[in-house]
RNA sequence: UCCUCUGUAGCUCAGCGGUAGAGCGGGUGGCUGUUAACCACUAGGUCGUUGGUUCGAAUCCAACCGGAGGAGCCA
């Protein structure tokens, strides 16, 4: 017979008759003539409940001795239940053990810390909450996918391994084949030169979109920085669209837009464990999505916000200043306080940005912008790309850049240069805002942070 | 890298100078269409590590290690 999954029985309108059901153990309660089974298979949030006559067979090897955590294969009539609870229930014919769990199983009914959680990483998703995390994260995947192809953007792959630092994105790890002492600087080098993991597939991005027009890359991206928040990890996942014949204001819509969509579509299709989150995790979660995906952004340029700032009669830890860039408490002041939605702040001081940012008619400004939402800060940062030959150049002295470090990236702008502009989407600050989860540590499978790499 | 908090049973935590505790989880028995089930009994600990102070340290001090939060950097 064929396995079912718990999600398709729940959801059945009809009973769906004799089925096998494979999970694990959740949770068990015995009777003197026999046992509710609580099984998970992960296929969603809720349990399927199990009844196990005393009567059937193995029932005393077996069943009586199940704990929580344990795998099972379980074969029954599906049936209405008799309980509060549930819609559904199984009565079993056969329960079959297929692996117990020992007695010190870490799982438990009860609530765990999220720092215990991440100690059990192999474990964790077994749980209520990270079940839900990574089924709503991979629906996010999928979603982003859908977004940008159903708009004719092209997927490209760009490497994880480059030669190229996309200044201003932070440290990189460094790719060596030699270990220890082995190792000197520049030589023997496998690739001929210094190669790292990719901060950034923007630049190799740029020159897709310079060529199929809308393109987009999604895929794993390091910082080496030595960041101890719950907001930064040494490895996480990046969406960076690219677009030619764009600039800011098409850029800034895109961002917009890509976000609403993917609200929208977290609360049609992960509905139950939307509300899981936002009955345990976060009390205003859905609340706020639906704030989102109903209302429109919020959008200044960084004069204005500094304006808007230096107005607001709080007194900031760190300066308000125009020149100087926006601190976390400065940003979430207008996410949070003023605006109270999502903002996408634009036109930054040249100054404090990097040197691909188009520099403006005004002479001061780069056509830059971030958006930010409350409670996680900036979950997008992008900008119009610099596509004047010229202005680039310019920036790169002004920068001490070496123009030849970046001569495939000189070479967009001296054969049929185009006005392009693209953004990059950080995906577990997504999914933190999507999920009401508060550390990034928690909707990344295996977190990868300074001090740890386990699992 | 800087600042702050924290480390006691499988888990959550109490104890804060004088014989190591509770709840949950595990085991055994009972009871009940139960659903964070309930009742009784029971097993379970080098109190993060090393050193110091003291008649005596889980408790006070120092260093180190781990974990967390914040800042910076950014996604």
């Amino acid at each position: 017979m064929l396995r079912s999954t718990v999600a398709h029985i729940l959801k059945s309108d009809e009973s769906p008759g004799q089925v096998k059901v494979e999970g694990w153990v959740r949770t068990k309660r015995d009777s003197k003539a026999f046992s509710f089974i609580e099984l998970n298979d992960g296929s969603c949030l809720a349990n399927l409940q199990v009844i196990a006559d005393a009567t059937i067979p193995g029932y005393k090897e077996s069943v009586v001795h199940l704990t929580t955590g344990a795998s099972l294969s379980v074969s029954g009539k599906v049936v209405p239940s008799q309980g509060k609870g549930q819609k559904w229930e199984i009565q079993a014919d056969e329960v079959t053990l297929l692996g117990k769990a020992d007695d010190d199983y870490p799982l438990q009914k009860k609530g765990h810390s999220m720092e215990f959680m991440r100690s059990i990483a192999h474990l964790r998703p077994r749980s209520n909450l990270f079940g839900a995390v990574f089924r709503v994260r991979s629906r996010m995947a999928y979603s982003i996918h859908r977004f940008f192809q159903e708009k004719g953007f092209v997927y490209v792959h760009t490497p994880i391994i480059t030669a190229s630092d996309c200044e201003g994105a932070g440290e990189m790890f460094r790719v060596v084949t030699m270990e220890g002492e082995e190792f000197n600087v520049g030589e023997e080098e496998f690739f001929d030169k210094p190669t790292y993991l990719t901060v950034s597939g923007q630049l190799e991005g740029e020159t897709f979109a310079c060529a199929l027009s809308n393109i987009y890359t999604f895929g794993p991206t390091f910082r080496a920085e030595n960041s101890h928040t719950s907001r930064h990890a040494a490895e996480f996942w990046m969406i960076e669209p690219e677009m030619a014949f764009c600039d800011i204001e098409g850029d800034m819509d895109l961002a917009e837009e890509m976000i609403r969509f993917l609200v929208e579509d977290a609360l049609d299709a992960c509905e139950e464990d939307l509300s899981f989150f936002n009955k345990f995790v976060d009390k205003g979660l859905i609340e706020r999505l639906e704030f989102v995906r109903d209302r429109s952004f919020e959008r200044v340029t960084y004069t204005e916000a500094i304006d808007l700032l230096k107005k607001s009669g709080k007194t900031f830890e760190y300066p308000v200043d125009y020149g100087l860039n926006l601190q976390s408490e400065h940003e979430r002041y207008l996410t949070e306080e003023h605006f109270k939605c999502p903002t996408t702040v634009y036109n930054y001081p040249k100054e404090i940005k990097p040197f691909y940012m188009r520099k403006n008619d005004d002479g001061k400004t780069v056509a830059a912008m971030d958006l930010l939402v409350p409670g996680i800060g900036e979950i997008i940062g992008g900008s119009q790309r610099e596509e004047r030959l010229d202005v680039l150049r310019e920036n790169f002295e002004a920068h001490e850049l070496d123009e030849k470090e970046y001569s495939w990236y000189v070479d967009l702008r001296r054969y049929g240069t185009v006005p392009h502009a693209g953004f990059g989407l950080g995906f577990e600050r997504l999914l933190m805002f999507v999920t009401g989860v508060a550390n990034i540590r928690d909707v990344i499978p295996f977190p990868r942070t300074p001090g740890s790499a386990e699992f």
